[in-house]
RNA sequence: GGGAGUUUAGCUCAGCUGGUUCAGAGCAUCUGCCUUACAAGCAGAGGGUCGGCGGUUCGAACCCGUCAACUCCCACCA
């Protein structure tokens, strides 16, 4: 069959990725051999691939191609997140499209068009990864809104309440105005803003005088309850105790003393607002002062908390106003009093929703939460394991974030006013009493026996929970070890091996796994944590959709092939850090592809000139075929050694490196027979192998190309994909040696051909100097064709009108018919000699320093007495080599 | 405000326990080649007082101190 001239991706992937399928090399089912298990980190189920998923999947899918071809029994689980929060606001925004608000939607009317939306656009991020080469066992497929799961998540809610780690209360939480709802601590992200510092008088309720507080959030002055100051305060102190009154609405508010207040900020006196910021709320539980919450939850103005203070027409005006319009309104209106000092500049962060952006508020709330303490209490194993490294993170320094966020852990707020997602198993009566209980069966048979009551009329709770309450169960419910514990799959697959995720997500995710996998399986949920970085582009940036940075990676595999996208991503990036990503690595990749079909090509040619038996006589080849035996065996334990510590990428450039300059450079050159000369069977056999066991290595970073040159080196019925690596060999090192002393030689003979003009074609004859003949024997036909020479002698004397080229402590005379201009290599000499002299000295030097020799290792003496004799030698060999000009 | 990290060639980064595998790789640049697999290639070359200063040591890119720049995480002094 004719080879085509370049490699065909398109056809290759499509070819490839079905047959892999056919043949269920991807799947796994429990076996006596070892398990691999990666479980991926489900993307959001209505997301598309970008860089990130790129980069992160491309590793995963290294490692278990890696492991399978290892001889474990590797298994890589796919499957999708439901992302509350985010699918739900996808969702309102397709309805609103359509002109549909979801305030007119029934619950379960809403919740149809959420799994229609869910069944049309949820598949597509997985077919994505089947484009990118991603070996994952479909059939375990996940969904963290499967029924299966959606049991299991309600199961741990039910047991965790009735251990008493969760609980229902009233606390201030973060509130998303935008999609109503609470959110987590970790859902918050604080930008820098600039504001403005707003200085507001509150005059005495009795008498003349007042205090001045300085505040940034003037809108929610209504809802003041006191003012705090310092109790030493000297400037205040004879206020404590008096009333104030708060403009606008002219409540009367008493000063009180708190040592919390800091006298240095503003003018050292807090409005304290208690239903609007935390600290103020802290405040008012201390000094029981009543909350009074004048934002709705749309964070607009209201007075419905406002009616005890017989709101004037003003103050009624401001329903309905957005708070944002609402402070400057306020503003306005209290300068009209004369009550506005002054304002400042000022930079001040702002909380907002990690979802929707909006400014969070801080507002009281009735929501559920996990009591981190006492679960922590039980199950200290979460912060022990990784910093034992049970569980070990890479990089390790990840480790200290880790326990530093552990130890200042709030209470985790799993409630969210949301549609989307496990309903919380809740019930309540019409008195506000509420049993938890897996159905409202359940519930009433509870509050039969616990209250009395024949026949209650129960409502569940219209809540679902965070997210993270399902993904953290991910490691364990995909081999249904909550909703179906013990069996044999959890058993075989759980804990499992490496877990692949981005730093972002070790709060949310990878610490929430770990407590749910000592909570529920006593043991830890994956043995390495490999952390990735972050994918910006060129200029450092992130990528993001509204830069517009972000190259469409679907569009990119189609042009450039999953291969080289690949490789571009797999070679810049650094294990653990952000990686500055390019599309020249692309390129790079594609070019590496075409070379290797190149050596393809020419190995093909060779097939057809093979020779009969080993007729030919194959010293040229010998020393070669020994030498890249051992060379192979020699990567392969780097690589060992790589992988051990996750350096995919320097593991990437080593088999880069062994292909194109040990394989191709030099190899293919060593072996090649002349010019329409046949093979020797031998060698031509030798070759195949080398390089199958080439694409072997390279085969988990580009499985397609690599798959596709395996299979048109030769005739077969195997797959790439799952043959399995030979046992590691002993490394013969003085070949390797021999081998680098020969590149060596090569390159300076060629490179002293090239400074004295010699046309490639122009034959030479070849004299060495050396002590150590029986190794250039074994090197000569190798040596000789490639640096053309048509002879080679051994010699003890130098060699007249010569080109003399010193490699280690041979001398080498390079004899040409050519009229040589022998100015330019003994300058060339001499600059060799100028530095090796001065290098001696530094040695000798170094030699002679007493504490030097007292102090220094006796193997490191010696490695400089060995060196002081090298420079010896070297410069006798170059100095004779000047007197014969 | 607290903590962590980074700083090595024009760019992206290696350099693992202080000592010839110590100043490296890839890309980029320059020079010469259409040499019988490959110009998407081959053969070569140039380029860095290892962020600054100080210290420890016989010896420092590497250890310590300090300063500077950048990055990230944590923390809502209103």
């Amino acid at each position: 069959m004719e080879l085509s001239k370049n490699f065909d991706h398109k056809a290759a992937e499509q070819k490839w990725y079905q047959h892999w399928l056919d043949k269920q090399y991807f799947h796994s089912k429990p076996d006596e051999r070892d398990p691999y298990t990666i479980v991926i980190p489900p993307p959001n189920v209505t997301g598309v691939l970008h860089m990130g998923h790129c980069l992160n999947n491309t590793i995963q899918d290294i490692l278990i191609r890696r492991a399978r071809m290892q001889g474990k029994n590797a298994c890589w689980v796919p499957g999708t997140d439901h992302a509350s929060i985010a699918t739900e606001a996808k969702v309102v925004q397709m309805l609103r499209e359509k002109g549909i608000s979801k305030s007119s939607l029934s619950r379960e009317d809403f919740l149809k068009y959420a799994w229609e939306w869910k069944e049309k656009y949820g598949g597509i991020i997985l077919q994505q990864l089947k484009k990118l080469g991603c070996s994952l066992d479909w059939d375990r497929t996940s969904f963290t809104m499967d029924d299966d799961y959606y049991k299991a998540v309600i199961k741990v809610f039910i047991d965790l309440y009735r251990k008493g780690l969760i609980y229902r209360g009233k606390r201030m939480v973060n509130w998303d105005p935008a999609s109503q709802t609470a959110l987590s601590d970790e859902e918050v992200i604080f930008k820098d803003v600039d504001s403005k510092l707003y200085f507001v008088r509150y005059p005495l309720a009795e008498g003349e005088g007042g205090i001045t507080v300085a505040t940034t959030r003037p809108e929610t002055i209504l809802g003041d309850v006191a003012i705090g100051v310092h109790p030493d305060d000297e400037r205040y102190k004879h206020l404590i105790g008096k009333e104030v009154v708060v403009p606008i609405i002219n409540r009367r508010i008493p000063v009180i003393a708190d040592e919390y207040v800091t006298p240095e900020f503003g003018t050292g006196a807090l409005k304290i607002t208690p239903a609007h910021d935390k600290n103020d709320n802290m405040l008012g539980a201390k000094h029981q002062l009543k909350a009074i919450d004048t934002l709705d939850l749309t964070g607009k103005f209201t007075t419905a908390e406002l009616m005890d203070d017989a709101p004037s027409a003003q103050v009624l005006s401001y329903n309905g106003i957005d708070r944002f319009e609402l402070r400057k309104k306020i503003v306005a209106d209290i300068a009209e009093l004369g009550q506005i000092e002054k304002t400042e500049d000022y930079k001040s962060q702002v909380g907002t929703s990690e979802r929707t952006g909006a400014v969070i508020e801080n507002k009281l709330s009735l929501q559920w939460f996990i009591d981190m303490q006492q679960f922590l209490g039980k199950n200290s194993e979460v912060l022990q394991a990784v910093m034992d490294d049970t569980i070990q993170f890479h990089p390790g320094k990840l480790k200290n974030t880790y326990s530093h966020w552990l130890g200042n852990i709030k209470d985790w707020c799993i409630s969210r006013q949301l549609w989307w997602g496990q309903r919380i198993p809740a019930w309540y009566d019409d008195n506000g009493r509420f049993v938890v209980a897996e159905t409202e069966e359940e519930a009433k048979e509870i509050f039969r026996t616990e209250f009395s009551i024949t026949d209650p009329e129960l409502d569940q709770d219209e809540d679902v929970l965070d997210t993270w309450f399902s993904s953290w169960l991910w490691p364990m419910e995909v081999f249904n070890g909550i909703s179906n514990p013990g069996n044999k799959e959890v058993e075989y697959y759980y804990p499992s091996t490496t877990l692949v995720t981005g730093q972002d997500i070790i709060f949310f995710w990878v610490a929430r796994m770990i407590m749910a996998g000592y909570e529920y399986k006593q043991e830890q949920p994956f043995k390495d944590v490999y952390f990735t970085g972050m994918v910006r582009d060129k200029q450092g940036r992130k990528m993001s959709k509204q830069l517009g940075n972000s190259p469409d990676l679907l569009e990119m595999i189609d042009r450039d092939g999953a291969d080289a996208v690949r490789f571009g991503i797999m070679i810049s990036s650094p294990a653990g850090n952000d990686l500055m990503w390019d599309e020249g690595g692309n390129e790079q990749g594609k070019f590496f592809i075409n070379k290797m079909w190149n050596a393809l090509k020419l190995v093909k040619m060779w097939e057809g000139r093979r020779g009969a038996g080993s007729d030919l006589k194959a010293d040229n080849a010998n020393f070669s075929i020994d030498w890249f035996e051992n060379r192979l065996r020699q990567v392969r334990s780097e690589l060992d050694e790589q992988f051990k510590d996750f350096r995919l990428s320097e593991s990437l450039k080593t088999i880069y490196s062994l292909i194109w300059d040990d394989f191709c450079s030099w190899y293919l050159e060593w072996v090649k027979p002349g010019f329409e000369q046949p093979i020797d069977k031998a060698v031509y056999e030798k070759t195949v192998g080398f390089f199958e066991e080439l694409l072997q290595l390279l085969h988990p970073f580009m499985p397609f190309v690599t798959e596709d040159i395996y299979h048109q080196l030769k005739e077969r019925t195997d797959d790439l994909t799952v043959k399995q690596y030979p046992a590691t060999a002993a490394v013969n090192k003085e070949m390797v040696a021999t081998g680098t002393l020969l590149k060596e030689v090569i390159s300076s003979i060629r490179d002293a051909r090239n400074k004295n003009q010699l046309k490639p074609k122009d034959t030479v004859r070849l004299h060495i100097q050396t002590e150590q003949e029986t190794i250039y024997k074994n090197i000569e036909p190798v040596l000789l064709k490639q640096v053309n020479a048509e002879s080679l002698t051994f010699t003890s004397v130098t060699v007249a009108n010569s080109i003399t080229v010193v490699v280690q402590k041979d001398k080498f005379f390079i004899e040409t018919t050519t009229v040589l201009d022998t100015s330019s290599q003994k300058d060339q000499l001499q600059k060799d000699l100028d530095y090796l002299k001065g290098f001696l000295i530094s040695v000798d030097k170094k030699l002679s320093n007493e504490r030097f020799v007292q102090n220094a290792k006796p193997e490191v003496i010696d490695i400089e007495r060995k060196k002081k004799a090298d420079a010896e030698e070297k410069i006798k060999v170059i100095e004779e080599s000047l007197a014969a000009f």
